[in-house]
DNA sequence: TCTGATAAAAATGTATACAGGCGACAGCAT
DNA sequence: ATGCTGTCGCCTGTATACATTTTTATCAGA
């Protein structure tokens, strides 16, 4: 493994631990210091995370970690639910080749599956797992390069990711209704791209996008809940 | 000005203008020599360009200028829509304050008078800049950072930008109708929003993207019209 | 005590030296 | 003649030294 992403991936954890308070400012010798490799790496690492939005530039230099409000994560989730929506109309529209159909119908069955049983401790990382192997098809079946990397970064604030506020769900009674109402989505969106009815698709998507700024409301109701969703530490009342 | 921004606009310039050819790897001693820096700017350079999606990353190491189908010029205005329909639907939504929408009535207004006197040669670069000003008045009016930041990454690829096609259309017959659609699409962008009506405001702003789908084709058609696109040079028939 | 300036300390931006890896080319063997 | 292998060279990844800017702390004066 590279410096660099050892870098980038150590950094990453220190900022979605808590360990690195928002607005404090980073300095690279500091993190020279605390991860044994040279500035270069760390330079590197630097852009990167800004690039991902969990930094950002400070205007005389430097570097600090970036701090969100409810109201950002919930405009992630918007944009995430859009741009997935894209993606699903764009999948309907130009018809998936039947292997893909077929990939992603196999990927429902196996949900399935999962969802009707009861949730077991491991159930969940199963199901986090399938869930984004679902989203990525869905992506692959829009058949856009340019719509899949706009994707790729929307989902690369952390609570934007669609598995964002699944292990949220686990300690949540709710969580097996949510779980099958989405299961339900996840089923209709791909009904709506075989049938060709790209407004339904997209419609859906987005819809199905909201299920995580539900889980997201109750996340930061609950306190022993905080804890379970990835940078939550960063989130601060003022924007 | 610091010799990495230095470094950035000119290797810009190069790929847009097609000096370096696309699929070509760059290596970074090459551009040493070329620009008279350093290697650490100009990897610093090229990891931003990378980012911003003029470049793609080898496998092996270094990078190479992108190229880029018309599929995916089309998919990249359709992810700009998206995006700059969701803005408008939020901003519809959140009910942007009376100084904003005075503000961007304003802007109405003066692209009113452009739009109605005949075009001549510097009407056109007046119109790119009102025509931008607009663009960034109205993702101001979502109110949202994260829907902000997203729009500038869609927006960086050249063609992709509200104006790319502009320069088209001076050089076409239908220019003037072209014009004359837009900017009907502008004002009634910002009566829907100063309306409330969110979902005619985000159809309006996804419609009013697909001029420039428009534009993309006749550019392509007509030669002398590939030119003045920035970065036509980057578009290859395979993907 | 507060303000301002100055100087020191630190941090970033830049340049360059060093090391490891990948690929190309040539030579040898089959 | 063709395929394999070893070596050479270029290129990237990394480390570090140097320069310039920013920040901070201290001290003098009002």
């Amino acid at each position: 493994m590279s410096q660099s992403l050892k870098t980038i991936l150590s950094l990453r954890e220190l900022i979605l631990g808590g360990e690195l308070k928002s607005g404090e400012r980073l300095s690279e010798l500091s993190i020279v210091d605390r991860l044994g490799v040279s500035r270069t790496p760390v330079r590197m690492a630097l852009v990167r995370l800004e690039e991902e939005g969990l930094l950002e530039a400070i205007p005389s230099g430097g570097y600090a970690v970036r701090h969100f409000s409810e109201a950002d994560i919930f405009d992630a989730i918007e944009t995430r639910g859009t741009l997935e929506g894209l993606a699903a109309r764009l999948a309907a529209e130009r018809g998936p080749s039947p292997g893909q159909i077929g990939e992603i119908k196999g990927c429902l069955r196996k949900l399935d599956v999962l969802v009707q049983h009861e949730a077991g401790a491991d159930t969940f990382s199963a199901y986090v797992e399938l869930n984004e192997r679902f989203h990525q098809l869905l992506i692959h079946m829009a058949g856009s390069r340019v719509v899949a990397r706009q994707i790729e970064r929307a989902v690369a604030l952390p609570f934007a990711s669609p598995s964002a506020f699944v292990e949220v769900q686990a300690v949540l009674p709710e969580s097996r209704a949510i779980l099958l109402v989405a299961q339900e989505q996840h089923r209709s969106v791909v009904e709506a791209i075989e049938r060709r009815e790209g407004a339904r698709a997209e419609a859906l998507m987005r819809e199905h996008s909201r299920v995580a700024h539900r889980n997201l409301v109750m996340a930061l109701g609950h306190q022993n809940a905080r804890d379970l969703v990835p940078g939550m530490a960063l989130i601060r009342q003022s924007a």
